[in-house]
DNA sequence: CACCTTGTTTACCACACTGC
DNA sequence: GCAGTGTGGTAAACAAGGTG
């Protein structure tokens, strides 16, 4: 077989099977340097046409995809280990603790160290023992609101969360969460255009953290649904100017791992608050609004 | 107080990515 | 396939905290 000929692999299943392969390979090798033209010769495809057929199934880049990766197995080392952040970064490939914490920061919103500390609060705390306290917030009275999210499937219990980001890119994610049945409510600071809705169906007897910092696939749903949301007075209330039905699914090994830490902060907060008997530090109007 | 370890930031360079 | 652009890489400087 030629090095790039890829002529086996043409129809889509078995393009989808060389990009889970690669993905597998990915995983297995996190530590070690991966350029493109490697992970091409997996395939086999040509550096090219790997490229494009790798965004295709997983809407990512495959050098933002092994970032990712890594990331998200940094994440889970600065839970449940007590490497330190020097040590971590070179499990995960970086030979530069510097480049590490630079882009852990830029995924992550946070540093490294302060990751560990955020997340070890939540350590232990069950995602039923939050909803309580989340129940009753997830709209609150008189909030003007973009949209309501809903899940397709009403029987699932658990904690719901949803993330809206720009379909162009850009930094800025806006998240909410909700008790099931509840509807989650996007702010009305979602700006009008295209954007990406992305849910999370955290199960209510697991850890709080199994899903957002662990990634443990038995512990949460995911869905995905494109969102037009129409130019309209931000201030006008109370107002749902949209209602998404998503439909989840079990998580795929082709599905970017959930690297921002914002869920995970507000979640500390809403905890913590909780078992004071006040409310969360976040800000009400826009609790779940990414820095 | 000096030194050591660990974590973060910054400047610059190479190469991956994108648009044509 | 090419060329411009942007992202991610390294190394080094700097900061913070701990210890003798």
């Amino acid at each position: 077989m030629g090095l790039f000929s890829g002529a086996d692999c043409k129809d889509h299943g078995g393009r989808l099977a060389a990009i889970v392969r690669v993905i597998e390979h990915m995983k297995r090798e996190l530590s070690r340097p991966l350029p493109l033209e490697t992970l091409a010769r997996l395939a086999p495809f040509s550096p090219f046409y790997f490229h494009r057929v790798f965004k295709q199934a997983t809407s990512m880049t495959p050098a933002r995809f092994l970032a990712a990766l890594r990331m998200a197995e940094a994440r889970r080392l600065l839970l449940v280990s007590s490497l330190t952040v020097t040590a971590i970064s070179a499990q995960v490939g970086y030979s530069s603790v510097g480049t590490f914490t630079t882009q852990f920061r830029r995924w992550v919103s946070l540093p490294p160290e302060r990751f560990r500390q955020l997340a070890r609060q939540l350590a232990g705390v069950s995602v039923s023992a939050l909803l309580p306290v989340i129940r009753g917030r997830a709209i609150v009275a008189g909030q003007a609101h973009r949209a309501l999210v809903h899940l397709d499937t009403v029987d699932l219990p658990g904690l719901l969360l949803a993330a809206v980001a720009p379909r162009n890119g850009g930094r800025n994610e806006w998240w909410t969460a909700a008790p099931r049945p509840l509807p989650a409510a996007l702010p009305a600071t979602v700006p009008p255009g295209e954007h990406r809705a992305r849910v999370l169906l955290l199960r209510p007897d697991r850890d709080a953290t199994a899903a957002l910092v662990d990634g443990a696939p038995d512990s949460f749903l995911v869905g995905d649904m494109e969102l037009q949301v129409p130019a309209g007075d931000q201030h006008a209330r109370p107002t749902a100017l949209a209602t998404l039905t998503v439909p989840v699914r079990q998580v795929r090994i082709t599905d970017p791992p959930l690297l921002s830490a914002t869920p995970l902060r507000w979640l500390l907060g809403v905890s913590q608050a909780g078992w004071r008997g006040r409310a969360p530090v976040a800000d009400e109007r826009h609790p779940l609004r990414a820095a």
